[in-house]
DNA sequence: GCTTTCGCATACCAACGGTATGCGAAAAGG
DNA sequence: CCTTTTCGCATACCGTTGGTATGCGAAAGC
C-alpha cells in the first residue's frame, strides 16, 4: 500500500471510530485513548493528524453537517415548486435529524465543545444556508409577505432542531406525523 | 456565627463563583481549582456541598431555570386576557434569554453536560411547563384550533431558545424588534 | 466539661489531553 | 541499485484535572 493510501486509510478510521463513540457516550466522555485504541493506532497517530481533541471533533461534525445538508437539498430539489420546495426542505430536515447519533453531535455537543458562534457557522454551511435561500426565494416570488429573513430562519431553524430532539425520545408513535402537521400549520401562516 | 449559617453562606458562595465562571468561560474549561480559589475555600469544601463537578452545575442550572421561569411567570400573569398572557410570555422569555450568561448556562452547556433528557426535565419544570399550560387553556378556551399541544411547545421553545441565541450575537440593533414581530406573526397564525 | 458532630483542609491518586522524540519503511535523487 | 530524505506513526513522558481518603478543630448536644 502506497504511504498516500495508509494515511488516508488511518483518517478515515479515526473519522469512523471517533463520530461512532462521540455519538454514543458524547464528546466529554471519550477519551483520546478509547478513540485509537479502536482504531488500533496510538495517539502518535491521532495528533499527526488533527491538532487536537476539538479538531477531531470539528471534523466528525463537518462531516455530519455535511450529510444532513446534502438529504435536505436532494429532497427539496426534487419538488418543482419553490413552496414544496421548502416544506419538503424543512421535513427532510426533521427526518435526517431524528436519528440519535446525528443529534448528540450536531445538536447537542457541537454548540457545546465549539461555542455557539462556530457552531452557527457550521450550520449556516451546511444547512441553514439553504432555509435562507429558501425564504429568500420565497419573499422575492411573492409567497410570503416581504420581512426580515434572519430572525425568521432562526426561528424556524431553532423549532426543527428541538423538535428533532423530542422526536428521538418521544415513545408515541404519530409524534412525528403531529410535529410535521404543526410546522407545516406554522409555515403555511407565512404565506401571504 | 453559627455553624448552620456558615454553611449557607459557603454553599451559596460556591454557586455564585460557579455560575460566574461556568457563564463567563463554560462548563469545560472551568476546572474545580479556579471555583474554589475565588471563593476561597478547598476543593474539600465543594465536595462537601455537592456530589461532584455535574451536581454543582446541577445546581447553577436549577437556580438560572428558576430565575427565567420566574420573569416568564409573573410577566404573563400580569396579563388578563389568556392569548395576551400567551404572548407577552413568550416574550418575556425572549428577553430573560437575551442574557449571554444565562444562554451560556442555560441554553449551550445544559444539555451537554446534562444530556437532553435530564435538561429537558429542568427546562419542562422552569419554563416549558407554562407553555404548555399557556397552550392547554388557549385551546380549551378556543383561541386557538385544538390540535396535539406537545409538538407544538417543542417547535415553539425551539424557535424561542435559538432565536434567543442569535440576538445574543446579533449586532442589527432591531433584530429584537424584529424577532418579536416575526414570533408574533407565528403565534398569531395559532388562532382559529 | 466531656463527647459527638460536622464543616472543611490536607494530601494524595488515576486518568486525561497534550508534547517531544525516536524509528522504520516508503519515496526521492543520483 | 544505493543513498538520502521524507513522513506516518509509535513510545515515553508531563502537567492538570476531577475525584477520594483522611485528619483536624470548632460548634453543638448531653
Amino acid at each position: 500500500m502506497s504511504r498516500a493510501e495508509q494515511r488516508e486509510q488511518t483518517r478515515r478510521a479515526l473519522l469512523r471510530e471517533s463520530r461512532r463513540l462521540f455519538a454514543a457516550e458524547g464528546y466529554g466522555a471519550v477519551g483520546l485513548s478509547q478513540i485509537v485504541n479502536a482504531v488500533g493506532v496510538t495517539k502518535g497517530a491521532l495528533y499527526h493528524h488533527f491538532d487536537d481533541k476539538m479538531a477531531l471533533f470539528r471534523a466528525v461534525l463537518a462531516q455530519v453537517q455535511d450529510e444532513v445538508g446534502r438529504r435536505v437539498a436532494t429532497t427539496a430539489d426534487a419538488e418543482p415548486d419553490p413552496w414544496d420546495q421548502f416544506v419538503a426542505g424543512c421535513h427532510a430536515f426533521l427526518t435526517a435529524s431524528a436519528d440519535p447519533d446525528i443529534q448528540r453531535i450536531m445538536l447537542i455537543d457541537g454548540p457545546a465543545v465549539l461555542g455557539w458562534n462556530e457552531w452557527r457557522a457550521f450550520d449556516e454551511a451546511a444547512s441553514a444556508r439553504h432555509l435562507t435561500d429558501a425564504l429568500t426565494r420565497l419573499i422575492e416570488a411573492g409567497v410570503i409577505a416581504r420581512q426580515p429573513i434572519a430572525p425568521l430562519t432562526h426561528l424556524l431553524s431553532g423549532a426543527m432542531n428541538e423538535a428533532a430532539l423530542w422526536l428521538a425520545t418521544s415513545t408515541d408513535p404519530g409524534a412525528l406525523a403531529d410535529t410535521k402537521a404543526a410546522l407545516t400549520r406554522i409555515l403555511e401562516s407565512l404565506r401571504t
